[in-house]
RNA sequence: GGAGAGGUGGCCGAGCGGUUGAAGGCGCAGACCUGGAAAGUCUGUAUACUCCUAAAGGGUAUCAAGGGUUCGAAUCCCUUCCUCUCCGCCA
């Protein structure tokens, strides 16, 4: 949610930024819409005083003089009833339209889509085979890591099952990733699975992307859907809250698997496990203050990139251009892990700061001691990481000439195994 | 699923048609007191919207949410949601 008094001081410095990620931007309706709204209330308002004056009066006055108020305010109650109502439609007019547009991206964000992306550093370096190398798929099949066949019997196409050394090397890497977060302090947390309507409009998905999760019972907001990512829940922990300020910056991660729609085919290059209806992530959360939410954001990226380097990883952090960040955040960089057999680089993570726009749209604020007054908080939020495109590049990146696979060294002592063999 | 109890400020807890934004307590902040602290005393301590160029200062709303009765509702009526207790069922 933007800031309407923003729109309704600065309407072009709004337009302007959000031409960065839309191609054409109104906010006259907006504009006008509010205006609307102001002028009903205060004609509202008026009428609310003069109702509540009379009545505290009304006891002092005789017999008939009461009985002319009654019947005067009577009536002034019923023209407030009549306004309130075009209060309250112009209301839900507004917030839907406001409810619509996306965050502004931040000033150093550049225009335009993901061909305007730029690469910030790379890491490490693309692995050089001097036999021939397989493919993730190849791989997980000969080593009996990942069961696909089976996963589409139990729940169709797009779901698998990790079997074996598959399953301990996933689990080793949530773990390596819950260890990692928790020696840098970040809060551990299980959210429930299944979330409501509210959630959903607060991380900003809803209610345009309503399609892409899976829904389940209810309808407005008794909807509740299946997680696409922890993000979702973990936003919404402290909505309708103030916080403390010396308690912030607040941080938080969280394990669960997540699940997503995709509707619509993969084509031949997001075979496997690149793009599923669930999979595994460790979500980073913070919950900062204005003047600290670039070097929370700095941070969270430091995080992911500790844990590529300490895995290994050939990778490199990407700068993403504004229409390329999802509707709610300003700035995010994605980290993307090289996958030979693809010849690309794949998201593994994406780092974001949606600065405000998520904590006006679920009033979360903090008490700020030197005015009394209650700010809006910046909230941020990262994967660190999703394992899906993490495990096929570990394969790849790591095989070896006789078909098995090096176990990074970090996980050994959880995998169990230095190497995976067939 | 069945039966019951209940949702009041940061927290606990009064109030059950009219100067109640809401007693009292706790917590928190400030002042006094103290060598320093504790205790004690005093003062202050909600949020949102809105009017005003701004400050100052007004106004409106908010006692789970929505609607109704009334000149007037935290208080009465209806609906919904949530929490707790007991019973049932169950991985």
């Amino acid at each position: 949610m933007l800031d309407i008094n923003l729109i309704r001081t600065d309407a072009e410095k709004v337009r302007k930024a959000l031409l960065k990620r839309m191609d054409s931007v109104d906010l006259d309706p907006v504009v006008s819409l509010d205006r609307r709204r102001r002028e009903l209330l205060t004609e509202s308002e008026a009428l609310k005083m003069k109702k509540n004056a009379a009545s505290a009066g009304v006891k002092k006055l005789d017999k008939d003089a009461q009985q002319a108020v009654f019947a005067e305010m009577k009536e002034i109650a019923a023209r407030i009833k009549a306004i309130d109502a075009e209060v309250a439609a112009a209301e839900a007019q507004l917030s839907e339209l406001m409810a619509g547009l996306p965050n502004m991206p931040a000033e150093d964000v550049v225009a335009g889509g993901k061909e305007n992306n730029a690469v910030v550093r790379e890491w490490g370096k693309r692995p050089e085979f001097g036999f021939t190398a397989k493919g993730h798929l190849e791989l997980s099949k000969d080593l009996g890591l990942i069961d696909y066949e089976r996963g589409a019997k139990l729940g169709g196409a797009g779901f698998w099952v990790y079997r074996d050394m598959g399953a301990r090397l996933e689990w080793a890497l949530l773990n390596f990733f819950v260890q990692t977060h928790l020696a840098a302090g970040y809060s551990f947390t299980l959210p429930p699975h299944i979330l409501n309507y509210e959630c959903g409009y607060t991380a900003g998905q809803f209610p345009k992307f309503k399609d892409d999760v899976f829904l389940l019972a209810g309808t407005g907001d008794k909807t509740q859907f299946l997680l696409p990512t922890a993000e979702t829940a973990l936003i919404s922990l402290h909505r309708d809250e103030i916080l403390k300020e010396d308690e912030l910056p607040r941080k938080y991660f969280a394990y669960t698997p997540c699940y997503r729609k995709e509707a619509g085919g993969y084509g031949a290059n997001e075979r496997g496990m690149i793009r599923g209806h669930q999979f595994n992530k460790v979500e980073l959360i913070q919950f900062a203050k204005p003047e600290q939410s670039a070097a929370a954001f700095d941070e969270m990226v430091g995080q992911v990139e500790g844990v590529m380097q300490k895995l290994g990883l050939h990778y490199r952090l990407v700068k993403l251009a504004a229409q390329d960040c999802s509707a709610s955040m300003a700035r995010t960089y994605d980290i993307e892990v090289w996958i030979p057999s693809m010849k690309t680089y794949k998201e593994v993570s994406s780092v974001s700061n949606a600065h405000d726009y998520q904590a006006r749209r679920g009033a979360m604020r903090f008490k700020r001691a030197a005015t009394g007054k209650n700010e809006f908080l910046h909230t941020l939020n990262g994967s660190c990481l999703a394992t899906s495109r993490l495990f096929p590049a570990i394969l790849e990146q790591f095989q070896q000439a006789d078909g098995s696979v090096l176990v990074p060294e970090v996980l050994r002592a959880s995998v169990g195994a230095d190497r995976i063999t067939i």
